[in-house]
DNA sequence: CGGCGGCTTGATCGGTCTCAAGTACGGTGG
DNA sequence: CCACCGTACTTGAGACCGATCAAGCCGCCG
């Protein structure tokens, strides 16, 4: 909820606001609609919004990353998906979020009124399309979320890498915004086969390991071919 | 593909080709693009698509059940779905299919042109939000799955269970139109452990099972304490 | 230097898979 | 009507992967 956080309201239409995405596909880019939005920041681990809580809002991440999650009955807690610059999250069809939603780190996210996206959805068809779009994607990142779980989990491990390499990296090195703790939880896995199989993979020269977050493919090929 | 399978096209607008429907609620009512589809009947295990094939029609379950699903490299099949009558499948965002789609057993479904569909939503925006509102609902079901491949046998076995109740019997009786081996890769188990856990069941009084595929919820309350 | 949180490593446990029989059921042919 | 067969399902015994429980390590910040 909108709440215990700090909020400044964009002068609208100045583009600038929006650049400071980082290199990310085009994914989201939601037209008309980025100029309606407020900022907010969140600090580690604060929370955006609650599952079941109304969906009033969409946002984007402009800085930093975002994690969504459930509680399972047992107290685990499965993550959602990562939400990295560039990304939209927490739009919803029906009336509440479905997951709960944190700042990982310290992160700044662009609020958007859900009524007022629906309501232009119900005007402009190409709108109402790039909802669609946007909705769509999501599904297919789902689906393939839910592939992920039924592997091996070297093979969670090394999709996981690749995935984040795509997202936030050109080059080879990257540094994981998360936890092991968020990645075990993503990938249904626990913290210590994370870690475990991040050191197997070192030993097979797959990837380096300067330090626990920061992480070097150096044979992309050998993490891909332990998929498909 | 459309090959090797009987097509009979419907004379448009009659209305009594759309009332073979079950009971089911309305999800995927499709208002005027309803009217645009042809019938088109497979046998049990015939391919209705394969992944990666061009996405140029969706259908529309109308008798029987059709699964999707993926072959893993190793060889192992995840289903992504159950499609029952009254439910769409096929709809997609990109140029292909994700899954692919067989009937489980004979089914009747009405094929409707992709293209059709994506130039009555760039006219019509109610019709733009409805396969908006489609999209997400299937959104919604494909992260209820994913939620279920990180629990115990038990508790995926008991939610399949709540599910295919919800969705094809108003009674305590239902007969699963798929076998122990669908059952297994939707869950992602073994058919072993499946029926395994079914037994178990059994034996907890939670459910009857006068042959394989006939069942009946003799307490519904304990299967969803196994859950959350 | 001490303490704390995040990460790694080790030893054991347990749930699910694997491999292998055994059983029930539906269909076919005599 | 019964005998036979094939397929789907169930049951059993043992192996294996990842979870659990428990230390140890590392980097960071006081």
């Amino acid at each position: 909820m909108l709440t215990q956080t700090q909020i400044h309201t964009t002068s609208a239409g100045l583009p600038k606001m929006n650049s400071a995405h980082r290199s990310a596909p085009v994914r989201g880019s939601f037209g008309a609609m980025e100029l309606m939005g407020s900022q907010m920041t969140f600090g580690p681990n604060e929370e955006i919004f609650g599952e079941n809580e109304p969906a009033d809002y969409a946002y984007k991440v402009t800085k930093g990353a975002v994690r969504t999650y459930k509680i399972l009955s047992d107290g685990r807690r499965q993550i959602g998906g990562f939400y990295l610059p560039g990304d939209i999250f927490g739009l919803e069809i029906g009336e509440e979020h479905q997951f709960s939603a944190e700042a990982i780190s310290h992160a700044t996210v662009m609020v958007i009124r859900r009524s007022a996206v629906v309501a232009l959805a119900e005007r402009d068809c190409d709108a109402a399309r790039e909802l669609w779009t946007f909705t769509g994607r999501e599904l297919h990142r789902v689906q393939e979320h839910m592939m992920l779980l039924v592997k091996s989990a070297q093979q969670r491990v090394a999709c996981f890498l690749l995935e984040m390499s795509e997202r936030l990296a050109a080059t080879d090195a990257l540094e994981l915004p998360m936890s092991r703790q968020d990645i075990a939880d993503y990938l249904g896995l626990t913290i210590e086969t994370v870690s475990r199989t991040m050191t197997q993979l070192v030993s097979n020269r797959a990837i380096g390991l300067p330090s626990s977050r920061h992480i070097v493919l150096r044979n992309r090929g050998a993490l891909r071919q332990l998929n498909s």
